[in-house]
DNA sequence: GTCAAAAAGTTGCAAGTGCAACTTGTATAT
DNA sequence: ATATACAAGTTGCACTTGCAACTTTTTGAC
């Protein structure tokens, strides 16, 4: 069996949307799993008052839809910011037991379970700094986690900090205010987007 | 081919731990999920000082291990709390491309799957409440979710309000004090732990 | 270069929150 | 019935934080 069979079977489709689109406003009461191909895509959520406002950016296999989590269920949009190619996968389909048989199936289902699985841990990452209560606290355990991953007691960020702030959902502010009294404290330095643990870890 | 053989091949281990036990001190290091079968453990933190506070509960269906989060590398232990069956899953033998040539692999990969996208959606649906900075904000959007998921402006909760402290990841008192606001404000009753929404959603 | 836009960094202030230390209520067991 | 433990609920206070409103620096386009 071909692999564009099967996914007709499986109620897998590929989409492809052009700059400013909407992102398949029909799967919204479905149980649906979405992957994000190519190109980049936001979760705009529009509030009571009319203005729009991004939930979640969607870059390259980001994982979104109602199986995910509750956000495509309200009033919220999925719009590309660019030429975006995604991947819609039924959940139901995909979780019929006759499917095993089928090797491309299995072939599948393997690598879509690797990027759930990944996603899930980067997810619990972040819960192991969102539970933090405080900014220092949330920001030692990011800086915890980094050491972990990267033996190293250097941080490096790839992204501004402004993105670290939504990351670790505190003020902007309030996180440089904090990042100053660690510096006083000694615990780190910082140099541009470098982070330097002082302190036994 | 038996699954029994199948595991083994995998590396998939079951194990059964007695209440007080530790589980598996060796898997710290490997790349592993775990996943709970049967009985309770807690993942325990040992603080610098020396005492130890709980940083887990594993129920029943519970997934751990370093795959999973970065839980398990550092100064933690995962005791057995009652007579506790696990399941240990080697994550670099599950993701061998020849594994999908066993049908018997192939039905545990959909099922493991399927416990795995759960519970990165249980997550993702906590991210939404943690993301919020204020606790009402918290509150409101937890309320949202229950709503959206149960269709019902009548919110039981199945455990103790502290636990919903700690799922919303505030200190219990302050959690109190909001509750006690949105009430003054009209927006919820609270008969013990029946919560009713009282505007529109 | 010059300009505009984004990011970095700072500050005052009011409001929110964690924490500790309670009281009250409600089960469960002996 | 009494004791014990746990959950619910309250309050004062100091500290933390979000927010708004800046300035300064960096980046990227023309």
């Amino acid at each position: 069996m071909q692999i564009g069979k099967l996914f007709v079977l499986l109620g897998v489709h590929r989409y492809r949307y052009a700059k400013g689109e909407e992102i398949l406003p029909t799967i919204k009461n479905d149980n649906i799993i979405g992957i994000v191909l190519d190109g980049f895509a936001q979760i705009m959520n529009i509030e009571y008052n009319g203005n729009e406002m991004v939930q979640e950016n969607l870059g390259k296999n980001s994982v979104f839809g109602t199986t995910i989590s509750a956000t495509n269920s309200e009033d919220c949009q999925i719009i590309a910011k660019e030429d975006t190619e995604v991947l819609i996968i039924d959940y139901v389909k995909l979780m019929r037991p006759e499917n095993t048989n089928h090797n491309y199936f299995n072939i599948f289902l393997s690598n879509l379970f690797d990027i759930i699985n990944t996603k899930y841990r980067e997810t619990n990452e972040r819960v192991k700094v969102l539970e933090k209560k405080q900014i220092r606290e949330k920001l030692l355990k990011f800086f915890e986690i980094e050491h972990r991953k990267n033996h190293s007691k250097n941080i490096y960020l790839s992204f501004p900090f402004k993105d670290l702030a939504d990351y670790l959902a505190i003020d902007r502010s309030a996180m440089f205010r904090e990042l100053k009294h660690l510096k006083d404290d000694k615990l780190i330095e910082v140099d541009g987007r470098k982070i330097k643990i002082l302190y036994e870890i």
